[in-house]
DNA sequence: AATAATAATGAATCAATATTCAATAATATG
DNA sequence: CATATTATTGAATATTGATTCATTATTATT
């Protein structure tokens, strides 16, 4: 029998995040996905359902990435909510240190996918933002951050603000460079932009 | 000869932006905008180029309206930067008060046009930005804000957070009221999250 | 070396829908 | 009222590209 060459399905991952990131998801040819990864156009399909389940399938590992990720940073060290908010912005930008790409299919199309009943990711994108909220709140217990705040809507806030950023960053990296959008993220989250 | 009824163009328009924000831009069939707005397929063609110039018609008077009203706006009322910048926070939201779909359309499109050379409305969005960034620069000069900001960076962040925020609200109107995010995006812009 | 089993190919199929256009409708003008 | 002119229609066309599948390639096993 034939055995399998490589490793074709990461091979169509990774070549459908330069083409997602490059043209859209909806401009995105599964031909041309095919080429960057050096297989036949059939064989996506021996890989995946069809293209929006390579989609699906990028996002899966991303945010299970994400998700463990912060699980594991925070429970280990032990730190204070502000810190434990910087851990939580650093584990998000690093998750796209390596892929400036994968950055931008993150921005460009997790909104459309939201309303996705089948999108498994959810749950991890969810749990992800369920340790922030938690932090907020033992935060805001122990008088560190403001009583005032309305917890789920400030993440909503703090995720929109990193992920806008993680946005100039894909697009001009030498403009936008990763350690100041890190640092500005870190700042503004904690104090505003009113001088104390 | 016979004379135009109505203002199809208008009708048209209005369509779109329902059609767009319920199946996004891709999925949205002419044949389905047309049939909201009341008017034959092919009449849509009488109007608009072909289907990306209703996106950038959409997005024309939306970023011509909000440049302009912040513009009059601040030119007329006198005030200190911290409240200039609650009043642009205000423009944005109140561009989308009447219209939760025109919202839904703005953040789940704008990115993927960017990238659209012909896009008109670049000039104008950009110009909004400059205001902000004076403001920013200004609130610097003068001390209330923090000299460590990176002005560029800021504005992406802020503007980030509040389409984020505007997202949400369009999602669940009555679980995320646009009177809370509003006062929330100027809270947090302003402070962060730690008490003071 | 022959066979069996699976992997991979890529041209052909097929469906979806953006766009066109020939036909029809409406009304201003003389 | 007849005509000319422009508006509107919606079925037909054309294109695009996702998906399929008959064919070919590869290698483990005997």
């Amino acid at each position: 029998m034939r055995v399998r060459e490589g490793d074709k399905e990461k091979d169509i991952l990774d070549a459908a995040i330069k083409v997602f990131a490059h043209v859209g998801f909806h401009n995105a040819k599964i031909s041309r996905i095919a080429e960057v990864a050096g297989v036949a156009t059939g064989s996506v399909y021996l890989y995946f359902r069809n293209k929006r389940e390579i989609l699906l399938k990028i996002f899966d590992k991303l945010w299970l990435n994400v998700y463990e990720g912060s699980e594991n940073a925070l429970q280990k060290k032990n730190l204070n909510p502000p810190e434990k908010i910087d851990e939580m912005i650093d584990i998000l930008i690093d998750t796209f240190i390596e892929s400036p790409s994968l950055a931008l299919v993150f921005v460009n199309e997790q909104y459309h996918l939201m309303d996705d009943e089948s999108a498994s990711f959810k749950v991890y994108y969810n749990k992800f933002f369920e340790i922030g909220e938690e932090i907020i709140k033992e935060g805001i217990k122990k008088n560190i951050f403001s009583k005032s705040l309305d917890v789920e809507i400030l993440r909503y806030y703090i995720i929109g603000g990193v992920r806008n950023l993680l946005h100039q960053w894909a697009r001009e990296p030498e403009k936008y460079p990763l350690n100041k959008i890190r640092q500005a993220s870190k700042y503004i989250t904690k104090y505003g932009i009113i001088e104390k």
